[in-house]
DNA sequence: TGCCATCTTAACACTTTCTTCACATAAGCA
DNA sequence: TGCTTATGTGAAGAAAGTGTTAAGATGGCA
């Protein structure tokens, strides 16, 4: 949990929205909500968040479809915040893919920390470790550095977000859309002219020769790798 | 204890209010209070206190409740003032993560001994070392002072806590939003121009060539750093 | 009250970053 | 091989972010 988490409130109830956001707030979140499954599902499109605070019960439309709809989509963590005789729609959610419920009334501390337990589990490891050392690449993330022999090199802030979501998942393919949603957010259209153009700048900074990369690799016509150790 | 060093003060008692707020005014401390839990947490989360004064015996929440609330955000320094026979309501606070109590009725220098040593144990290490020393660049800490080339320079009190923030953060990047967390508390919006002027300030006074920074960097799109030596 | 130091805000020039276009190069396939 | 589609790359303009100045607001203090 720190200022990078967007948290995505879905909740019908303006005091509960109002509270829920102070604390999360104070607790360095980024509180973006709605409060209509209609409305979650599109600032879930357009903003991405890091995490979801789902309301059971919204006025519009189910929230165990605006659950499927968003997991469709992502696996982005959500949590279900449901009331009392709830149960059966509780089960039904996590059937569906959510991570975690709280019951209300709840206290805020137990709710932090299950905010907590379900970002860590969606943290990949190689971000906890704080650095990324590979051949002559070395990356310290928690001060934004990335050195290449031992020279520091200088990344913009989409270059950088795009060699972490990389290194992320190395060994993996990364589609272009993924890429594009993870960097860009699901509001943006698939073209993907801006991805080719940071691959390469990111390759012209990092790599030895360009066209036989080391470390990021294309695989054409699905997306790219990072080669995996 | 200096100029900068903000106390919240929650209290129901209006006399001691009165009493400690002159005392520990006279001994340059800036002090805010809150007659009421509610008033106490929401008092916190706006103006971003150094150190907290917390009566266990409040009229609306229950102390440690206010304790655990302000723990779940901050490990800003928290001393409990507890009347006699509260013995068992004490070591629960303690439990809780309070880092001092003292028992009414007290001795106002005892008292100020008590929160100078909470402060001190929050101190970084940079700054319990008392001075820092980078080419030029030279501070006391505990004076107040900064010397550029053995010359004496002034720094408002806000400019002096920027640069001391990011002297103990050296070769970290600070975002905006953090910087400007710790600068002036949860309560003020996400405009960093503020930050902007205070760091062309900060650099004026500081740096030999503003636009060739040689401490502090700025990291475009994210925020600035403080260089390594 | 008026003065002084400090902080905030607005305006604008300047720099960096991002997007887009045009075209070159490479890969896949019959 | 020749064709089609996909990817890489340089350059230019748009957009976003930053530095700087100065004017106004604020608050402490004699």
């Amino acid at each position: 949990m720190n200022d990078n988490t967007k948290v995505l409130l879905i909740e019908d109830d303006k005091n509960i929205i109002k509270f829920l956001s102070l604390s999360l707030e104070t607790n360095g979140c980024k509180v973006i909500s709605a409060q209509s499954g209609i409305e979650g599902i599109s600032l879930f499109m357009t903003d991405n968040p890091d995490l979801i605070l789902l309301d059971l019960g919204l006025p519009d439309i189910d929230g165990s479809e605006v659950l499927s709809q968003i997991r469709t989509q992502s696996d982005v963590p959500i949590l279900i915040v449901s009331a009392r005789g709830q149960e059966k729609e509780k089960v039904e959610a996590l059937d569906l893919g959510a991570d975690d419920y709280i019951t209300k009334p709840f206290h805020i501390n137990e709710l932090l920390a299950r905010i907590r337990v379900a970002l860590r589990k969606k943290t990949p490891q190689v971000v906890k470790d704080k650095v990324f050392k590979m051949d002559s690449l070395y990356i310290d993330f928690e001060k934004y550095k990335v050195f290449v022999e031992e020279k520091e090199i200088h990344l913009t802030p989409i270059e950088f977000k795009l060699l972490v979501l990389l290194i992320e998942n190395a060994g993996k393919v990364l589609t272009h859309s993924f890429i594009i949603k993870k960097i860009w957010g699901y509001n943006t259209c698939e073209d993907s002219q801006s991805l080719r153009v940071f691959m390469a700048n990111i390759r012209q900074k990092i790599e030895k020769d360009s066209s036989h990369p080391r470390y990021i690799v294309t695989e054409v016509g699905v997306g790219y790798r990072f080669v995996e150790e």
